[in-house]
RNA sequence: GGCCCCAUCGUCUAGUCAGGUCCAGGACACCAGGUUUUCAUCCUGGGAACAGGGGUUCGAAUCCCCUUGGGGUCACCA
């Protein structure tokens, strides 16, 4: 028999880790067995999916590396003789089957009010019973249904759930029979036409002769529907296994909520009583909803919004979607390798392996039952392990594409020397392609922008000492300025000679004030890359500069 | 709350299915030293868990029961 899988996204919102782990297992469990992968696309509902989401999930999914066999086309992959794999092209499929359950008494039309089921449920949870459909629309009699079915009353199509108890079998978690009356006669198509997931998932399997569902378990009941509708269908049952969740650490799940409250938190902080406004002027959001916003937690911004805001007020955000850490400048090999180990190990102490090795070894047997809480500076730790242990070649070729979309500053401020330069003083310190650029912004902004707060090591830095670092950096100028060439060798040999002679050797005397001038702050790459990344000109003006503003601070304490 | 599932260091996990080789191993994080022109890296060392209680057994992290804790679910969302 041929392993095929599924990956089965609904295209609202963004690929998140959860769901990104899925896809690789899915992936995994079929590459590993000469099997295929189906991506197929469940928008039935119609209010929340978007091509564009789609778009987004099949990038997100060619970025990790998870190739599909059956699916959307993109790219040379997709295709497939089991389509269309949009679910909302496949209605005419469903209203098949839909009038075979019908005809044969194992589903019926339902005229029930959402506002009357609203009030049962209620009514349930004040009794603190679990909600169960009663059946109200079975008294009904045949003619009554046809008289309001023709006079075009919105029903539903319900399933009838025959009695007894429901036996699901999983590989993950073993079996777990659920009591009789535990499933009610759930929807299956609703009122807008559209089936819901129960009922088109069922089939679609089936169709698409998926042989392994993997999914996460918030399914895991849901398999009992579907396990009955199989049943009355006469379709085949695929092997069930179901994923336990991703959390973050404190156990709360991860959501976009996270990133609201984030950026919540900051704006509360930092006292910012209205929203940034963008380069037209305009502020971001609107005032009114600014203060609800900041007011009430259950409110979001939608994540564009979001996200200009948070760039505006240079807030990082937390990474949720595999989008954040592709702009965090994470390896999509790392986050895969990273991803699979939070519920499934190898055995033997192996961590770090690559998606081949991932394919080759999976299985069902040593995934995890347990939920995991997702853990960023493991992840980190393995990213730059992964960075360190690239040649300096591919690091810049790496760090050159990230910047080119997500940095584009850097390109356009440094020539090619200058940024070769600053990957290669960057690689071994790098826990993320984009740590090069996050942490030296300084190296981007005009001369006049550097500010110098005199903080504990910057006093220390220019202040301490005989003499004092203001004073060698005062020395040194004119050694910078009368260099001939201005690159990391040529600055290296002159200022070793400058520490000799001025400062018993110690680099460290010249190095901090150097950097404090040219950086504003106490924190840069190894001070010779730094100067020839800069420049000559642009190191001789912040030094000047620093040297105003420090003496006239030296001279009022 | 009903129903279902799960339970090893702070975190991800190995060991559990076939009880002894485990006074429980690895990784990340943490702590203490060291290297280093800052930051970061790097090196050395350290603390850290079988949720609790009952059984079964010569012997239990491993099997059984109870308690506790955690998760899932209870939509015309998937």
């Amino acid at each position: 028999m041929t392993v095929v899988t599924r990956f089965a996204p609904s295209p609202s919102g963004n690929l998140h880790v959860g769901g990104a782990r899925t896809a690789l297992y899915c992936w995994a469990f079929a590459r590993g067995r000469s099997g295929r992968l189906v991506l197929r696309i469940e928008d039935t509902d119609r209010k929340r999916s978007s091509d564009a989401a789609s778009l987004g999930f099949m990038t997100d999914l060619d970025w990790l590396g998870i190739d599909w066999d059956e699916g959307p086309v993109q790219g040379d992959q997709g295709g497939g003789d089991h389509g269309p794999y949009f679910q909302s092209e496949r209605l005419p499929i469903y209203a098949e089957h839909l009038e075979r359950l019908i005809a044969e008494g194992k589903a019926y039309h339902a005229f029930d009010t959402p506002e009357e089921l609203d009030a049962k449920r209620k009514a349930a949870r004040l009794a603190k019973e679990a909600y169960r459909y009663d059946r109200a629309a079975l008294a009904l009699s045949a003619e009554e249904v046809e008289a309001r079915l023709a006079a075009g009353e919105p029903s539903v199509i319900r399933f009838r759930t025959p009695d007894g108890p429901i036996t699901i079998v999983d590989e993950v978690l073993g079996e777990a029979t659920l009591p009789a009356g535990e499933v009610d006669d759930f929807v299956i198509r609703k009122a807008d036409g559209y089936p819901t997931y129960h009922f088109a998932v069922v089939i679609d399997d089936a169709m698409m002769e998926v042989s392994h569902v993997l999914r996460a378990q918030e399914h895991f009941n849901n398999t009992a529907k579907h396990m009955i509708l199989q049943d009355a269908l006469g379709l085949p049952r695929p092997v069930y296994g179901h994923l336990s969740l991703i959390f973050n650490p404190d156990g709360s799940k991860m959501s976009k909520r996270d990133k609201d409250k984030v950026l919540r938190a900051a704006v509360k902080e930092r006292g910012v009583d209205a929203a940034p406004a963008d380069s037209h002027g305009t502020p971001l959001v609107e005032a009114d909803v600014w203060s609800t916003w900041l007011g009430d937690k259950s409110v979001q911004l939608d994540l564009d919004t979001l996200e200009q805001v948070a760039a505006a007020l240079e807030v990082s955000l937390p990474e949720i979607n595999v989008a954040d850490f592709r702009r965090s400048g994470y390896l999509p090999e790392v986050l895969c390798n990273f991803l699979a180990l939070n519920g499934w190990s190898a055995g033997d102490d192996l961590e770090k392996f690559d998606n081949d090795f991932l394919a080759k070894n999976f299985n069902l047997d040593r995934v995890q039952k347990t939920p995991a809480k997702f853990d960023r500076d493991k992840l980190l730790a393995f990213n730059l392990d992964a960075i360190q242990e690239m040649s300096p070649d591919v690091f810049h070729d790496l760090a050159r594409a990230h910047a080119s979309e997500f940095r584009p500053e850097f390109i356009a401020r440094l020539d090619g020397g200058q940024f070769r330069t600053l990957c290669d003083a960057s690689r071994e310190r790098s826990k993320t392609l984009d740590e090069p650029f996050s942490v030296n912004r300084f190296l981007v902004s005009s001369d006049d922008e550097i500010e110098w707060t005199v903080s504990k090591p910057v006093r220390k830095a220019m202040f301490k000492g005989e003499p004092t670092g203001l004073e060698l950096l005062g020395q040194i100028r004119p050694v910078l300025e009368n260099l001939p060439d201005f690159d990391a060798t040529s600055i290296e040999a002159a200022i070793t000679a400058f520490v000799d002679e001025h400062a018993e050797g110690n680099l460290g005397r010249i190095a901090q004030p150097l950097r404090i001038a040219v950086s504003g702050g106490p924190i840069s790459p190894p001070i010779f890359d730094t100067l020839a990344i800069l420049g000559q000109e642009a190191v001789l003006s912040r030094i000047d500069r620093c040297l105003a503003v420090m003496s006239e601070i030296a001279a009022a304490s």
